[in-house]
RNA sequence: GCCCCCGUCGUCUAACGGUUAGGACACCAGACUUUCAAUCUGACAGCGAGAGUUCGACUCUCUCCGGGGGUACCA
């Protein structure tokens, strides 16, 4: 450990393999959900970081539950956060096709193998029959399989034929204690006899996951995989059908093994995927940018090091070492997700910033266009210039719509929201009348920020003797309809001359 | 029942045998301010419990307690 030039050291950790390869394995079913991207994250993360390959597969062999919709989304959820893999589907590569939907014929000639070597073996057993065998043994009905079938005669399997059974294949589980070493957790060991032995494909002839994932690994040559906790107890399983397809000569090696720590919701459940703050285009919408959701989820397990926790990916990809991950589940904390989130919307270049609220501008009807250079040269012109008033006030893209809304409209009255209504008070009409008379005469050459500020406060604080609060506020709900908009003064200097005497007195009116 | 994982402020984390246990989010108070946000100050708040090892344990060991997952012809 001492010649390491790793800035930890890791325990009894493994060192990670030379020429790395990791995969990101989904199932697609439903939308993408955080747990998964934290999953890729992590996978991306440590592929980049050595230099790795960084192989995208899909397991869809459970045609009841996958979606070719849900696949789109998949990709479109990676694209959209810029993490990028090296092969796999839509890119290809050496071990293709990249769906297990396509591979059937490879996990045919495997489970052939395995069968032929004795690895597997044909089961006949229904899980009515498990059960009640169990039950009439004294052993809790969630014992598992029993291994009855394990040693079937061929006179026995025929006579299941014979009824029209078809067999399932299981393997066949070694009596011994199975042990490896997490990335993340360290030594892990299982006793033996705590695995029943395990279906890997169905009497219809379907593969299954435990069939299909290391066989997958093994001949796309994956030395560490990185997925959730909830695969942990499956480790042994692999294991041991691992060391089968390294006998058979499929697997090279054994892979690395690292279990993520779940992503929890409210209360002590694993975030669900019916929970809404799970979704990932959901957040999106809300106006999360890929930046800020993707460092709030390497927060999750992971941290960059002693008070930091605002960074770029260039910057996780220098540090991120999977055996720094910490073994303890987090909760998905919605409030410092959105925090972490506006200091990166903070960081953006101006015109980034605008390009990117273009779409939720669009979405909430305030522009039209779908690009920058199709903007009026009005819109352009004011969006440039609230840039940066509202860039710091926002957390999320989803905000800004109603940060300019009421400087991108023409309108010559805003209706006063509730909540901005509420704040006018009996003197408010004055105010307007005395704002209006103050700004009446100024010129358009005239109308800039610092020379508006000077005048109203003049005319309404130093002559009319309003404290500020009770000054502004009419001149701003007359300008916004809002209680809360962009800093006053630059907000009238945008609007114009016109448009923001025409609303002060059509609030007057509307008092 | 059996197997496995986890346990530092409310939440996410730092600490890798020696610190007044640090930071961030949230919350509270104050400053600044035309509102909100940002920013700045400050406050609140934690090692699940008990043994053991040690001169010294958040850190190592064990037990207990608590939480979670698995025990599928899902992944």
């Amino acid at each position: 450990m001492g010649v390491m030039t790793d800035e930890h050291d890791h325990d009894a950790k493994p060192d990670l393999p030379k020429d790395l390869r990791v995969r990101f394995c989904p199932s697609p079913t439903g939308t993408p959900h955080v747990g998964m991207v934290r999953t890729a994250l992590f996978n991306w993360a440590q592929a980049r970081h050595s230099h790795g390959t960084f192989v995208f597969r899909i397991e869809d062999t459970d045609a009841q539950r996958d979606s070719e919709e849900s696949y789109q989304q998949i990709l479109e959820a990676l694209k959209w956060l810029g993490l990028d893999w090296d092969e796999g589907v839509e890119v290809g590569g050496p071990d293709g096709p990249y769906r297990q939907s396509e591979r059937g014929d490879i996990y045919r000639d495997v489970a052939r193998q395995l069968l032929d070597a004795g690895y597997a073996y044909e089961s006949y057993s229904t899980a009515e029959e498990i059960k009640e065998r169990n039950l009439a043994a004294g052993r809790p009905a969630a014992f598992g399989y029993d291994g009855y079938d394990r040693d079937l005669s061929n006179e026995q399997r025929q006579a299941f034929r014979d009824q029209g059974r078809r067999p399932a294949l299981r393997i066949r589980m070694p009596d011994e204690d199975i042990a490896f070493d997490d990335l993340i957790r360290g030594h892990i060991e299982f006793k033996a006899g705590s695995v029943p032995d395990y279906v890997i494909v169905r009497p219809n002839g379907d593969p299954l996951y435990t069939l299909t994932n290391p066989v997958d690994d093994a001949l796309m040559r994956i030395n560490v995989v990185l997925r959730g906790e909830d695969l942990l107890s499956s480790t042994p399983r692999q294991i041991v059908l691992y060391r089968y397809l390294m006998k058979l000569g499929i697997a090279r090696a054994m892979p690395l093994f690292g279990h993520l720590p779940y992503v929890m919701g409210q209360g002590k459940k694993k975030l669900s995927k019916r929970d809404p703050e799970s979704n990932l285009f959901l957040h999106r919408e809300h106006g999360f940018i890929p930046e800020g959701l993707l460092n709030y989820l390497a927060l999750l397990g992971w941290s960059i090091g002693p008070d930091r926790d605002v960074f770029s990916m260039d910057e996780m990809v220098e540090h991120f070492d999977i055996r720094d991950v910490k073994a303890n589940p987090a909760h998905f904390d919605i409030d410092k997700a959105v925090a972490i989130n506006a200091e990166h919307i903070r960081m953006l270049e101006p015109q980034d910033f605008l390009n990117r609220s273009l779409p939720y501008l669009r979405r909430d009807r305030l522009v039209s266009a779908e690009r920058w250079q199709d903007l009026s040269d009005r819109e352009q012109r004011i969006l440039t210039a609230a840039a940066p008033l509202v860039q710091p006030r926002v957390r999320l893209l989803g905000e800004v719509s109603g940060m300019v809304g009421s400087l991108l409209s023409k309108e010559d009255y805003l209706e006063p929201q509730p909540d901005a209504r509420k704040q006018l008070k009996d003197s408010a009409g004055q105010v307007l009348d005395l704002a209006i008379a103050a700004l009446d005469d100024v010129s358009d050459q005239d109308w800039k920020t610092d020379h508006l500020h000077d005048l109203l406060t003049q005319a309404l604080v130093d002559e009319g003797g309003y404290k500020p609060r009770l000054a502004f506020g009419p001149v701003r709900v007359a300008v916004s309809g809002r209680r809360v908009s962009p800093p006053l003064f630059e907000s009238l200097e945008i609007l114009g001359k016109s448009t923001t005497l025409r609303r002060m007195a059509n609030l007057r009116q509307n008092l």
